[in-house]
DNA sequence: TATGAATGAGGGTTCATTCAT
DNA sequence: GATGAATGAACCCTCATTCAT
């Protein structure tokens, strides 16, 4: 199999997701703070000094993992927003999925770190809120539905959205792994508190 | 002005209390992982060797920061569930004052960092946890009060308390200083999510 | 010359070689109790932070001079005990070897040091001490092999080992560079203590 | 009571006394290189910047400690030196008292520590050295009175001190408390290395 | 491209010594 | 004199980054 730059390129991509991959899994046991790239290049399986040669530093790494995940994430919700589909049972969906992934926890926490850390660089961390902003978008369409049909509460959209991220977030920074709140997290109950007022009465 | 034991210890209690408030603003700026001993001393104006008087280690001033703090808004909020006031407004009380203090806001950030970096002792971070449940308590008796006139959804109190909490504490670390998300919070609607479904129609 | 792993691991055990015979001679001249990792780097023309390649401690480090050490030791005396010589002539010999080599000075400032100093971990002593131990047991042999032709002292062969072992160790101490006492030593003086009384005179 | 000159002197006096005591119990439990003047304060049950009051450093209190060491030595051998006995018991004596006493063993690790360092002004390094080899003579002077009664080996009778010190001090070096090597260690046999080879033919 | 040794800055911590009270 | 807080240098160790091979 002879090299062209076309293939070359995508081993190229093949290895920096490999990299990204492996660097959550890391944080996501060791959290972000003693988190190496010597620890990163092992979980790949890759040579330290070869992390490099994807990556022009740590900060780029970090900040293309945040990148990929706010536009995965971002592309998931559009695409959840656009179903034909009760829209309460899109956040409960959003909800439950949010709460389940270890991965989502971890990638809250940089999301967090990057936005609360001023040791990061300005455009960076108006990158990441800017995305983080932008994703609320789809997530305050499906309360615009919800709003539309009375099933939610009313008011901003974008602010009831914001609300819900937030919790949910909230909820998933509570969950570090091995020192569990006691207290038991539902879905349904969560999405509840968006409801409108009078749904049962309505119903019944 | 000759020294004396009782002026000793008291002067060692504003020296702690000082070098407690210095890392509060220091770690809110760059995070928990990024403070160094040398930045609190800066901050405070000591020599780095000079905080070892006061602190035996990096892990006991942290550790001790956050009880403080956790002693502190349990009291406080413990107070607010014993007031003979609408727990309607309590609730409000609470998101307004928590959303308006910025050190509440340095406060979430460490809570969180503390509970979600495995830099941080183990030990440490269950009697972190461990506060932090006990301080859901008075947030639940609030529940429970609201849920008693039906002016709160009804529900376990303790997980509504958690919702509540999480939810106050998502939007908090949303606020970073400058890169604040274009979207208005007001304590009155985030209390709205709260209000038992019927609860107007009722009264009305 | 192109790099290969055969070719690393062989530079990598010379640098640890370097390394350890470095510390020994810094040792020798500061104590092991004022030996830095930076003495020794400096000593070795490297850096502070690539001695860490090699030995993840200074602990480590220590430990793994005093193996080699020892284990050279523990090689050349039981050699020496199962030569077939006059065991009087083999006390001869290690008595004079040892006094004769600096680095058996330093070594012996270590051997003790590590012994007596609390700064060095529990284990590290104890397998220090199960070594020395261990090596006395050649020694004894050689007394052994005088006491039955007559020519050594009777009693227990593994204290006149012990006995044997100690002065010359406590000799070697009194040989700090620039500062000897000013009295001749003799390895036939120090064998003669152990020869038996009556020996040969008598027994013709 | 008044003060007077004389009176302040004497509680100097006292003062020192204690703290070099203090300092000998603290490195017999801790050994030299993790005893502080921390340590040696909270020992005496004095404050750290009172110890600068006696001592102008480190050093000066460890080189004093040494003085006094070796001086009461001197003098206690040169007393035993005096007395009307067998010379052989005096030997033994020296040899059981040595041994015997825990301080012995701390002492003799200064000692060591002081005559074997660099760091060590040179003239404190000579003093220690001098005071040693004049300690010597006493020593010496046994032997000789040993020889003349025949029942001491032959030989300049300063290298045989030498050889007896050095024997002992060998084996102190060895006892470090809780790591001691398994063999029993007796005056007698030690003594009997240095008597006279036909001393009991002679008896019988 | 791939490797991992090498570097150097920085972090936490200790401790002899000084100094204001 | 007595106290213990304050200082600053030094120590061990880590880690992002570079570089020779």
């Amino acid at each position: 199999m002879p090299r062209n730059p076309e293939r070359d390129q995508q081993l190229r991509e093949q290895r920096k997701k490999l990299l990204l991959d492996s660097a959550l899994q890391v944080i996501a046991k060791r959290g972000i703070g003693l988190t190496s790239i010597q620890d990163i290049a092992k979980a790949a399986g890759l040579s330290v000094g070869n992390v490099y040669t994807y990556f022009s530093s740590k900060d780029e790494l970090f900040s293309e993992l945040l990148r990929r995940a706010q536009t995965e994430y971002g592309i998931s919700v559009t695409l959840l927003a656009e179903l034909d589909e009760d829209p309460l049972l899109k956040l409960r969906r959003m909800c439950a999925e949010w709460l389940a992934l270890e991965t989502n926890w971890a990638f809250t926490i940089i999301l967090q770190t990057v936005r609360t850390n001023e040791m990061v660089p300005a455009d960076i961390r108006q990158a990441v809120t800017d995305r983080f902003t932008a994703n609320l978008e789809p997530v305050a369409d499906i309360m615009r539905q919800g709003q539309r049909s009375g099933q939610i509460l009313n008011g901003d959209p974008l602010q009831l959205a914001l609300y819900f991220v937030s919790l949910i977030q909230g909820l998933t920074l509570q969950q570090a792994p091995g020192y569990v709140i006691p207290v038991p997290v539902n879905p349904d109950d969560i999405v509840r508190l968006f409801e409108a007022k009078n749904t049962h009465a309505k119903n019944i």
